[in-house]
DNA sequence: AACACGTGGGC
DNA sequence: TGCCCAAGTGT
């Protein structure tokens, strides 16, 4: 027997050992959640609704799953086919998606549906390629849905696997740069068999135990095979680039209240920032240091009264807005506002930062978003 | 390639 | 408090 021959046997039989670790680990300790079938389900032939899984891998980009959850369930359970989202009214499903963040999800959502419905007679397509082409669905997207719902060998590749694959393997060359070398380690490791329990079981991995800080190695399924774990350094990957800095805008924010507490809104435009979402009146919001705040910028003229200021932080930049409140009696809206009475106000498709902003204005006026943590 | 794009929780 | 991060995509 050749060295060679003997090397490249001791490689795939590491390789097949990795996987096999991963996914007999995840057979005991997969978590369980709302838009997932368990793993032995999953083998016995049953495949996850697309629908569900599309959604829910739509919801996940760059959010918890203590945030999703619930919104998950309030759009499952009102829109509960991809033909009845479609069908939905756009302004609707941005309301549901009100709170949950990067709102190009919730209209490309909507435009996907729509899509699926009229080029692909209502179903997901089953393979990478042509997932890729439907709006809001990228690489790691395309890669989830096949591998999980159409058991198709496909490198699903998120942040937690990053982060898996970078310790195991101590790849020192930074993210984002890394990525192509960690896709090719990840397809590799693709078990024929369970590619989307694979997939899932890299992502529960680096989501409960290979976590960004204080990792729990000694409870790792591949401890022993982990270059990081050898070198006692597990947090030191993945290397990453250094972070641009953030800079601080500020500008105004105009409630008008009615006697009847309606508060004036308008909609922000389709793209760019809360692309598509409501708000209140603001000025723009500039640099600092250019005087964006005051009243010149109000809607209409009125006794304009200062409420503070509220800060935001977005991810690109943190905004101060200082807010001003003007009780105000009936009168029309200014063409393209509207009012919004207090009981439809928790309905309105509002952003986080425009909650605040009315919360400081008029105390109590909207009920938290928030989800419960668990 | 680099940047725009939300939000909330953990430490 | 401030910084980091979470199942990324579009341009």
């Amino acid at each position: 027997m050749t060295p060679t021959i003997t090397a490249r046997k001791t490689h795939e039989e590491d390789r097949g050992a990795t996987a096999a670790a991963l996914l007999s680990w995840y057979d005991r300790h997969h978590r369980r959640l709302p838009w997932r079938l368990p793993p032995r389900e999953v083998r016995n032939g049953a495949s996850p609704d697309p629908y569900r899984v599309w959604l829910s891998e739509i919801m996940l980009q760059q959010t918890t799953v203590s945030a999703v959850k619930p919104y998950f369930e309030r759009i499952m359970a009102r829109w509960p086919t991809v033909e009845a989202l479609a069908n939905a009214d756009a302004d609707d499903v941005m309301k549901a998606w009100a709170g949950l963040g990067y709102y190009s999800r919730a209209r490309n959502l909507k435009k996907c549906a729509e899509t699926v419905m009229d080029r692909h007679g209502g179903a997901f397509p089953d393979t990478e390629e042509e997932l890729k082409r439907l709006p809001g669905i990228g690489d790691y997207t395309a890669a989830a849905i096949a591998a999980i719902s159409f058991g198709r060998p496909a490198a699903v590749v998120d942040g937690n696997v990053e982060r898996v694959i970078a310790r195991l393997h101590a790849i020192e060359t930074p993210l984002p740069a890394a990525k192509a070398e960690i896709r090719h380690i990840v397809q590799r490791l693709v078990p024929e068999d369970r590619p989307g329990d694979f997939a899932q079981a890299m992502m529960d991995l680096g989501a409960t135990i290979c976590t960004p800080r204080s990792p729990s190695c000694i409870l790792c399924p591949v401890r022993d095979s982990c270059a990081a774990r050898a070198l006692s350094a597990p947090e030191r990957f993945p290397v990453k680039a250094p972070k641009a800095e953030k800079p601080s805008r500020q500008g105004a924010a105009f409630v008008a209240v009615r006697p009847d507490g309606a508060v004036m809104l308008r909609r922000r435009p389709e793209k760019g920032l809360l692309g598509g979402m409501s708000e209140v009146p603001t000025s723009s919001w500039t640099a600092r240091r250019d005087g964006a705040s005051g009243t010149d910028a109000a809607p209409f003229p009125a006794e304009w009264k200062s409420r503070g200021t509220i800060t935001h932080v977005f991810t690109h930049f943190a905004l101060t807005l200082s807010v001003y409140r003007a009780d105000v009696e009936h009168r029309p809206a200014p063409a393209g506002h509207w009012w919004s009475k207090p009981a439809d106000l928790d309905g309105e498709a509002l952003p986080t930062v425009m909650r605040k902003v009315i919360e400081a204005a008029i105390p109590g006026a909207t009920k938290a978003r928030r989800t419960s943590k668990k």
